[in-house]
DNA sequence: TAGATTGTTAATCGATTAACAATC
DNA sequence: TAGATTGTTAATCGATTAACAATC
């Protein structure tokens, strides 16, 4: 791939917006459009053309002036940028309420998220199987993250033990965690955290009922 | 209370901060630090100290000068402006297995939240109890959401009929929306919506894997 | 009073949008 | 060629950070 080494640079919010694109992308292939504006792609997402035009200049050049993108090839290249053209192997940690809720979400499994293992501590839940997955206990984690290629944590444990279970998955050598506890880690720079804190959407969106805001 | 109208003016992210805050503040509280200063609470939270006195600025002045601020105060101050010094009832629509752990999440109902009713059209749901709320056939949505005088709708709806749901809980009053369907809402603007769009964070994460963008 | 920390204004930084030459 | 739309540079906008007078 010919696309410079952007390294550092690109922002935090594109990078959001590139998964927004390719799930749009996918969308107009099925509806067979082969063909796509940046304006078309921005209308659809609520955003200005400039700013699509932008965000994929950071990667590269896609289009063709006076025509716009093949729908199809875009919707490749921002899948292989994202790293969602192949499958990804993901381990859960934390198989309570939400967690095993987690592990059948169907949004993950056709963007090529694929649990391969999910522990606890409760002797409980411990044995069962949720969507072909085994809850095994945490005590034999970090073995069995590592013999399974692991590459992305799901954290879905209370908040007190977030901390001491981000320590031993950094240990094994997790570099993307994603984050449900309500709890900010401390891990070394080279760790991904992506948040998903429930509650903390919940209270802002409370926010914006008071009429005095408004 | 004497706070200007803001109105409008507060970017979405100070919003996001406060309810961060709130939370920082609640800990220390029980830690017993009854005093706190903007640089405390910034260094919890990673981020500057003259941020936290410009996001609390929008909404008055609550600290003293040369000393900090009162933790308890503060804290039930930003519980008055999110909202969540009150209990905030809710509804869930779509009773699948991540509309189910949502009922029974704890990280809401200590912040106040509480579901009142669920709703789902699966006859196998319908009927089953979860955490004392009984999911209900959603045939009669409009009129127990209004009579049970619910201010926020928790959607976990397919995508496909994200926005059909979206329409009926807008024409039955409600203003504020949780929506963790991987779909882009239309509502009108007196209606927001906060997206928690489980797939898009774990893309995006995806995306720091690949060595070549670090 | 001396020291500390606020609230607020000004400076900086980064991200979004507009404009347009290049080009299919 | 004429028309359309890209990629990119420059202008704008908004949010973060620094600096400091006010004040407890």
């Amino acid at each position: 791939m010919a696309e410079k080494n952007k390294t550092k640079g690109v922002p935090k919010a594109t990078i959001k917006r590139l998964a927004l694109y390719a799930r749009a992308l996918y969308r107009m292939e099925m509806d067979g459009e082969t063909r796509v504006s940046s304006m078309a792609l921005a209308e659809r997402l609520g955003i200005n053309p400039a700013q699509v035009r932008k965000d994929l200049a950071y990667f590269g050049q896609f289009g063709v002036p006076g025509y716009g993108y093949r729908t199809s090839e875009l919707h490749q290249k921002l899948k292989s940028i994202l790293g969602t053209n192949r499958e990804i192997r993901v381990a859960l940690v934390g198989a309570g309420n939400l967690g095993r809720a987690l592990l059948s979400y169907v949004g993950f499994s056709t963007q090529g998220f694929r649990f391969v293992a999910a522990f606890d501590t409760d002797q409980n839940k411990i044995g069962r199987v949720i969507n072909n997955i085994e809850i095994l206990s945490a005590a034999r984690m970090e073995e069995i993250i590592r013999e399974s290629r692991v590459v992305i944590a799901v954290l879905a444990v209370p908040a007190q033990t977030a901390q001491e279970i981000a320590n031993r998955l950094v240990k094994c050598g997790i570099t993307a965690i994603l984050n449900f506890s309500p709890m900010r880690l401390l891990v070394p720079p080279k760790v991904k955290v992506h948040y998903v804190d429930l509650a903390l959407e919940m209270e802002s969106l409370s926010f914006y009922l008071n009429p005095a805001y408004f």
